[in-house]
DNA sequence: CATGAATGAGTATTCATTCAT
DNA sequence: TATGAATGAATACTCATTCAT
């Protein structure tokens, strides 16, 4: 049954059975296989979209990471205060494990990756500066400019810090969220300790 | 050239050659090939020695996680004050870097696999509970145990994002050292804050 | 070159190439690589179709023994008389040898490594009873039940005994033909002397 | 330890660990450390007595085949009659079973290697043929040569069909017994019916 | 558009043999 | 005389890719 205009569903098809597979398996036991049955689709189908498996990885990444980049943009209003802000950035790199059931495997699967495959680096580290930079204009509206930076990387480390903790240690969602608190009270803290 | 006593020699060679294959390709590029051409020994020593690839890649996590321990461990004098060693912590963490040239990679490969291997994440959890307890055990003689839980806990996240951000964009060794400092510092701004 | 319809073209020539390989170089011998030669396909495709090396043996000796099967129920008249049916049940079981140039070999093998595989030894169980149990069926019909039961265990012993006797020595087909009338002819002196 | 004289010492304790491992195993399974192990020596040693596997598989068969011969000629005193002599035989067949626990799969396993290895076959005819020209032998005291020779083709028949039906079944000490009653029953007809 | 049959290089593992001690 | 460390060829199996239909 070949229809028309099937290359946008194909493709998202594809890269929510990538997550999920990467997610159950791991990325090492993922094959082209266990990503087109869950599919539902046949395995030359990758190819055919993607140009092969790694395509198709470098593909979910980059949906992964505008995922995040949208989840982030939704919550900018107009009227936002710059406190308010940093609180959306938060919530948004947190709530990576709610986009699929169980997505947060899958992120920790490409970063370790990322250490060996180019591509993969780039676009993580595209990422990695992008929540750098998204505190540090935030908090640059709440003190100087040295501090912000500093404010910055450390509030990126805790939150990667807490959430990579409570990925590995398979936490539920109570403890997600407990995180995700500890987070924000760590940003408030730093504008009040730099604050003017 | 069979010698008798070569055992602990040779399984020192193949954890070593491992940990610099899963460094220079990946867990996942990682063969029983790649590493016992580094350890200029036959494949089939593997088998004989570990029983297999997979016991191989549990004596080297088991050997990095010791390693880190001892490092800690040969840090404590007696003398040493609770911020002292809080410090000594810091460090330990952060000279995981340095006890091969690039073990780091290595580690951030088996915290991904540890998602999807039971025994990884069991000795992943050993690692990262002895973290937590060991802070919050110097913590408890500066402040009271509430406030001591949080702050190992915030620090753990602390140290293991700063240095896992450190590792992702692949940083020098300047860097991580700017790094281990973040971290020091801001575990004497929580003694400050809390410190009675 | 990828065709619809070939699952069954592709098991049988597999099949066919095991029972090659076995009698040629023996069960021990035989791997995946000198039967996927034989059949002149890519080893890859056992695994595709069988599930494994286990799973086309395991067809294999399935084939035989239907293939037995066949030829006895072939021969099989409305009219037949329960002597005829004796010396049809002999000749199906000494034409072993002839569905295949030298499948005989491969069914030595089959029966010695039943000792030490479950599945074979229940299907070279099945097809052991079914002989015994052919041959009592009509003998019942010429002597009395015990009578008839001793008549098949012997016959059996003994249609299984000369074919073996002559695999073994590697017999033409002279001496098999020879065979078969020595079992024929055990199988009417039971007959004479049991019957009424 | 080293000692002198221990070479017929090592090779029966090899011999048997041989006769074991394949019983238990299956020829395919056994392995110079199966064997090497269930003699409690190196598997080094295996090369020095029999310069290798192969080497000692042979120096097996040989072990199992002498020692058939050797319970026949036991069983031989100078008053014999022909019938009891034919009886004796029947009997050293089917005590193959009793030499070891449960060689009897072994004597199998080698049957079937035998029709891929020159060598074995050579051994495994030897001892065919002896069968064959001992039965005969006594027969020809009873009748005809023509008949003795008929008499004597048949009857091993019967003896290694009732035996190899027997172990294929998985027959306990019982139903062997049973086996051989059949065997002699059959040798005594035969006489009855021939004898002069 | 989509399938899935077919390939074959690559992987971990096994094991008979060798040989320094 | 005896060991067992070390080898590396061989084996079964996996899996990304290709391509005829």
């Amino acid at each position: 049954m070949p229809k028309v205009g099937m290359q946008p569903v194909r493709r998202q098809q594809l890269i929510d059975a990538t997550i999920e597979s990467v997610a159950e398996l791991g990325l090492r036991a993922t094959t082209i296989n266990s990503i087109s049955k869950k599919a539902g689709l046949s395995s030359g189908i990758i190819s055919h979209y993607f140009g092969g498996k790694q395509g198709l990885i470098e593909a979910t990444v980059r949906y992964l990471l505008s995922n995040l980049k949208q989840v982030l943009l939704g919550g900018l209003k107009a009227d936002t205060t710059p406190e308010q802000r940093l609180m959306l950035i938060v919530e948004a790199n947190f709530s990576r494990l709610q986009q699929q059931s169980n997505a947060t495997k899958t992120w920790l699967s490409f970063w370790a990756q990322s250490m060996h495959d180019i591509e993969l680096h780039r676009l993580q580290n595209v990422n990695s500066k992008r929540l750098s930079s998204n505190l540090a204009c935030s908090y640059k509206q709440l003190m100087n400019i040295e501090d912000a930076r500093n404010a910055a990387q450390l509030s990126a480390a805790m939150i990667d810090g807490l959430w990579l903790r409570a990925v590995l240690s398979k936490s539920d969602e109570d403890e997600f969220e407990h995180c995700e608190q500890l987070a924000k009270g760590y940003v408030r803290s730093l504008i009040k300790q730099y604050g003017s």
